[in-house]
DNA sequence: GCAAAAGTGTTAGGAGTACACCCATGC
DNA sequence: GCATGGGTGTACTCCTAACACTTTTGC
């Protein structure tokens, strides 16, 4: 393979990743602000391009970590995306993950080097973003919806106690789409992936409601 | 984004794909056999560098037609691979797709100006391979076993009749697993993906077995 | 006529879904 | 005492899984 052959000279990988968080009811995605060219003054997910030094997925964190502050976060792989035309400067193919964080634990950095502002958005009023982020963000919320549904990576949620009306709300929110009380109950605690602490907390109600954990469990199960 | 910027200079994109067939309910892929250095002498998946001025899939399509001769096949991604040093020659990032196809339907061109032979290796017996291929091959086959079971990926397999022994049979090879005869009909039938066509041929046994063909759907569906 | 595979129906258990009433608290 | 949300049980349906005998053909 000749490094200078112009049929695959001057690629590049980008690591793009759509985090997520859910905020009273809201899902809400973070989007960081272009200071430069292309797409200057366009909102985008957070990402940027991969280094030699580091692997996808360390690519992708350091990215988040640089356009947000934000450390200590899972994020899973879900797509590549690669049109000839994604980006106007190269050749460049997108490595697209998901994450998942709650964003009343972390402070978000408002500008770095490369952005003038991030912030959390509601799905349903995203702005027009910069280069293909719109269909990233398309796909990426359609597998996060997969994932709710089989994994618990809602975890990230609520890594303490949660009553359960309160994670319901949660699940309603990202799947878009109303559970029955009882059956929600039954099914979750079927699932062997929560316990009880034997705690009362309050979540909206008048009526104290029980406090729950995650288990330690990695298990990957079908929830919906 | 500077193009010569030590960090992210000379990256590159690999197109692979694991294309799978079944024969004689044996599950096989196609493997290559590279001509030159790196790797010069060891089985690989078929794939190779994709072009700037071609999209993803149309790049590991190409790959595959130059490689084996096979044209016509449906691909789909799965997941990307991107260790730092999965290529000794430069940084590369590999878009890893599965394909299938009825190896008795197509003629495989066995040697190429990047490789000296191409052959159909069952899965249980596959050689050391080249690159990261063979933790790439590990996985494109329990996405094969994954989509299986939801879609009907196997049309490739059965584009005209067959019998439904003979499909389950395909089923098990595939997901090294064994079905009732009575309740794999049931569900197969019960998908509606398939149709009578009122007529009967053989396959293994001695009594005519109805046959059956895949109805022109395109959903997607749960099967086991 | 016998070996070999194809075809068929019933039952029991588990999961999902729908649904209504009482309980604990704040005001 | 009443409004608000929390907590619970039952019945029906559907899907899955287990299981045995008869049918058609080639030899």
């Amino acid at each position: 393979m000749k490094k200078n052959n112009a049929l695959y000279k001057n690629q590049g990988i980008h690591v793009i990743t759509a985090i997520f968080t859910v905020e009273f009811g809201i899902t809400k995605v973070l989007l960081v602000k272009r200071k430069n060219e292309p797409y200057k003054g366009d909102w985008i997910l957070t990402g940027g391009a991969l280094y030699n030094n580091e692997d996808l997925e360390d690519g992708a964190k350091r990215e988040i970590f640089e356009k947000s502050g934000i450390t200590d976060i899972s994020i899973e792989q879900f797509k590549a995306f690669g049109k000839v035309d994604r980006s106007p400067v190269m050749r460049m193919v997108a490595i697209a993950y998901i994450g998942v964080i709650d964003s009343s634990r972390v402070k978000i950095i408002r500008e770095t080097n490369n952005t003038s502002n991030a912030d959390w958005f509601p799905i349903d009023k995203i702005p027009g973003l910069g280069f293909d982020h719109e269909e990233i963000l398309k796909e990426a919320l359609l597998y996060l919806q997969s994932k709710i549904v089989t994994t618990d990576i809602l975890k990230a949620l609520f890594p303490n106690e949660f009553t359960i009306p309160e994670i319901q709300k949660t699940y309603e929110a990202i799947l878009n789409k109303k559970f029955d009380r009882r059956n929600f109950r039954k099914k979750l605690l079927s699932l062997d992936l929560i316990e009880d602490t034997n705690k009362t907390g309050k979540f909206e109600g008048k009526k104290p409601a029980k406090l729950y954990k995650f288990k330690d469990t990695i298990e990957s199960k079908k929830v919906f």
